[in-house]
DNA sequence: TTGTAAGCGTTATCAT
DNA sequence: ATGATAACGCTTACAA
């Protein structure tokens, strides 16, 4: 009692590339080109492939043309959230800018984690892809080790490099935080605070333009900051406006490291009864779409991100392709949306 | 002046396995022995092996691999959005499922759009995937096609199929559309308005239940049911509970095929002073993180998305693996979220 | 423009 | 338990 059926050597059962041939009577390498490159075949023997191809249901097998070519035509994309519209706007962008090339995307969440990211990392490895594109600038010992080893190009997104010879496209997220609370200060507000979560690179270099710009006031002031490594979330946001006001009950303003956060302190605060604005002001980043429809509606950073994704991938493209493109860091900017809740 | 330089037969540059087999001065074969299954290998060569490849920094080539064992250890998932939550906990479930077992996951994502599948299709058979998570149970002609001639196990996602011979994992959307209907007409309602969009599948069927509700209550009236074809978006809500109120401006109660168009429906409401829920009951569906948040709450339909995802995984997994899993179909239910807004 | 031969890196098969 | 050999399906390199 076999469990597998005696099927002989039935491989794959999908016709092949010489079946093709065979059927078109041409050769495995005119049928090859038929495929891939049809203007190097007469136009003659070139329908006769077609139509090979056609009736056999021929379907190009990537493995065996990645490991002839070693050309993978595979492309890494790892990112450290697909919960978040950020990241999925960026895949959007980074999609489009390779539809047409017969790219093959990788997707790996790393959940903000190294470990993950290491190990999906070594995971993707083994695809041989052509190139790789990271969320962030910082990445663990280990990460940087098996990049080098790899010796494939990669573009870094979201943020800016510090050294020009590093692939990046984004914009200054220190920058964009600065600005964010410039804003605040502008409106006369004092005690401002900074709510962040999730720890990662991105959250940290806004705090760092939030601290500058407050020490620039002479209005730092530790108590102020709370930051937490957990996932940001409504929820959470929720939960850290209680924080904030048990540990500075006096202050008049928030700068929520992204939308998430913001919205979940603005019910917060409805639920407490406090004024939105008028109480106390509230800021996020990243302009989700919720953030122009609620009430109040919410004073936030818009971030580029489809354009991240899209400039990333094309910036890589052309680094597989060899050129060697005279900019290698793109700063994409970002957008101060002024509205009802700050 | 030549544009490659003139490297010789240098391929990847990757260390292969002969050379670690080499360097262990052991065959090929135990070497890939001590790679994949380390018990069919002595200690002692094994423990030589592992040096080899950590040595050489050796990494697998998958395409080699899937060519010579003809199982290519991919997935390939289809999802209609990325940007929509609901997909992307689908896929954390199938990853949860899949991470152990060296699967690699091929996210498509098809816009709810046919074209878009046949494409994402056509290009992923290429990568001979091993089995395929589908969104959803109509498809295409040209993807049923394809599927057929593909052999490779299919188990289809969110909804139910009617023939028990179809792999589907998901609850009954006919049957939560109808429930949320009941619910409003056991609150009192009369005049409950279906709002929908985005056109799809598992919309219309939760349509269908709306209808079948309505009019075992005698009160179905096509007036009340505003469907477009539009992606589904807060914006989209906001603008659909207007023309709503002009189609039927005695509407006392609104089913929203989704959250997003809830939200937008109340946020709205708020702006043109319409009491939510006294004035007008307002559910969505999906019990996106906001409706708990949101004032007022959303009454919502909360689907187990998550493990849809993985529990389609670990039935595919079955079927690849060759067993013959006793069912079919799996519901995993819903779950009416009685809340603030309806 | 077309075809031939060789080999990409790995595993299945069959010996030993 | 280990290894030699022959595929896997395709493309590169070179000839014709």
């Amino acid at each position: 009692m076999t469990k597998t059926p005696p099927a002989k050597t039935r491989a794959t059962g999908r016709a092949t590339l010489a079946e093709v041939a065979a059927r078109a009577g041409v050769g495995a390498m005119t049928a090859s080109r038929a495929v891939n490159q049809p203007d190097k075949v007469s136009p003659e023997l070139r329908a006769r492939v077609a139509q090979a191809v056609a009736e056999l249901g021929y379907v190009p097998n990537r493995a065996a043309r990645a490991l002839a070519s070693a050309r993978s035509k595979v492309i890494v994309v790892l990112v450290p959230s697909l919960s978040n519209l950020v990241f999925t706007e960026v895949l959007s962008g980074i999609q489009k800018a390779l539809e047409s090339d017969g790219y093959q995307i990788l997707i790996g969440n790393t959940r903000y984690d190294d470990a993950e990211e290491e190990k999906l990392l070594g995971t993707y490895l083994q695809s041989s892809p052509d190139g790789i594109l990271l969320s962030g600038l910082k990445h663990s010992k280990q990460v940087e080790q098996m990049l080098a080893a790899a010796h494939v190009p990669v573009v870094s997104m979201m943020d800016l490099a510090a050294s020009p010879d590093v692939f990046s496209v984004g914009f200054s997220q220190e920058l964009a935080g600065y600005t964010m609370t410039r804003y605040l200060l502008d409106k006369g507000r004092k005690r401002i605070g900074f709510m962040g979560a999730q720890g990662d690179e991105r959250m940290l270099k806004r705090a760092a333009g939030y601290r500058r710009a407050m020490e620039e006031a002479g209005l730092y002031d530790p108590a102020l900051v709370t930051m937490v490594p957990d996932p940001s979330t409504i929820a959470l946001g929720a939960e850290l406006l209680g924080r904030m006001l048990a540990a500075a009950p006096d202050t008049d303003a928030i700068f929520c490291c992204n939308d998430d956060l913001a919205h979940g302190a603005i019910y917060q605060c409805q639920r407490r009864a406090i004024a939105v604005p008028r109480q106390m002001a509230i800021c996020g980043f990243n302009d989700l779409p919720a953030s122009a429809w609620m009430n109040p509606s919410v004073t936030t950073i818009a971030t580029p991100r489809y354009k991240v994704g899209f400039e990333a991938a094309s910036l890589l493209r052309k680094v597989i392709d060899g050129e060697s493109p005279p900019v290698r860091r793109i700063d994409l900017g970002f957008t101060l949306m002024a509205r009802e809740s700050a």
